[in-house]
DNA sequence: CGACTACACTACACCGTGCAGTGTAGGAAA
DNA sequence: TTTCCTACACTGCACGGTGTAGTGTAGTCG
């Protein structure tokens, strides 16, 4: 055990080799259209492996939602940090918001993919009960909405309730994006930025103090 | 040669019937989960009269989104007529576009029936040439672009670009109800006005003329 | 009037295939 | 040894799609 960094390390990358094969194959062809032996090819994994982690197809449809929630919401958090923590001037409240959104839709492969897999949770696999959300602000919107309701109280921001303003944000600009383009390729393409831009102002015209 | 190599015209109500039991099983279970079998008896309808009339599950989903689509249209422009043609006064504007979004809501069996159907198309039949879209505003958002061009000539808004407000006012309305509570029951539910009378107000703050 | 034809539709059997899930034997590591 | 994993064969089944025999019905011709 010299170097290695034993402790399931093995185990583990094969798990997340298993839960990155499947994301990237559900999100391509849709959760019926996958097969299993296709994800554990992918994986260069047995699919009796698979079956021996994951019990159930459901069941991994379920980590691969999991495991691309808590992703995004890790790079939501820091990237929330990195653009909106040291408060800026209500002059520079415009950008801030803009930059954060892009950097996620940029820097994550794809907020895209948070949402089509909801879509595919929701559509193909019926009703599977409903996550844990224990406590704590472990959804996106939530993360976000913390974040305004800070801003409110330093009085950049006029939101009454900042779940709602959330969400609504949310869809000003990547509901949006979202519709018009495909839901494929977030990034990369240039007509997303500007309506990321109007988005935003159209929220803050709604929401800044006046 | 077998002359009957084209699709049947056949009975009007048999078409419709197909169409209507495909259209409420797609929604419900998912287009792969649904199987042709079940298609043909929820239309009281032989299996081999859906084939002799679509020739193929596919085109039927193309069918079944087309017909949704025009059905959804129409509701739209006849909605908007009884709700936003007298132009009303600014004050009146709030109720009138909330009586507009609730009845699409209510009355359509849902607009998110078109909006999850979409997401069929896209997420689970790949990609089929997208639709013809003509020359006239013929999908939902211009129709509504249209008006909010209308009602920024009369001086009531302050709509530099009428697609992208109708674009964010469908994204405030419909987009959060449907991401917050799940595609289905559109109506019905009373969580949803809430949403909506607050996605107008949102809506009024960015854009109604000061 | 009946006989015949054309057609729309049903009921049903059938084929091929793709796929979820399992059981197991065996190899490599620890 | 035990533990983990692979390779592979195999089952069971659901489903898309087709072919066909037969039924009801409307129209036409004699």
């Amino acid at each position: 055990m010299p170097t290695t960094k034993t402790l399931r390390e093995g185990s583990a990358r094969k798990r997340a080799a298993i839960l990155s094969a499947a994301r990237e194959l559900f999100l391509a062809d849709g959760f019926d259209r996958t097969s299993v032996d296709a994800v554990a090819a992918r994986a260069e994994v047995s699919k009796r492996t698979v079956y021996d982690y994951f019990g159930d197809k459901q069941t991994l449809l379920r980590a691969v939602v999991d495991a691309v929630g808590q992703s995004l919401i890790t790079t939501i958090r820091r990237t929330l940090d990195d653009t909106l923590t040291d408060l800026p001037e209500a002059a520079g409240l415009e950008d801030a918001l803009v930059t954060f959104s892009m950097s996620i839709a940029t820097d994550m492969l794809g907020s895209a993919e948070y949402a089509t897999l909801q879509r595919l949770v929701r559509a193909e696999s019926g009703h599977l009960p409903h996550r844990g959300y224990n406590s704590m602000a472990d959804t996106p919107d939530e993360a976000l909405a913390e974040r305004f309701a800070a801003l409110a109280a330093a009085g950049l921001l006029d939101v009454p309730d900042p779940r709602l303003a959330a969400d609504q944000f949310i869809a000003l600009t990547f509901g949006v994006a979202l519709d018009r383009l495909g839901s494929a390729n977030a990034a990369e393409d240039a007509r997303v930025r500007p309506l990321v831009v109007e988005g935003v102002r159209t929220f803050l015209r709604a929401y800044r103090t006046r």
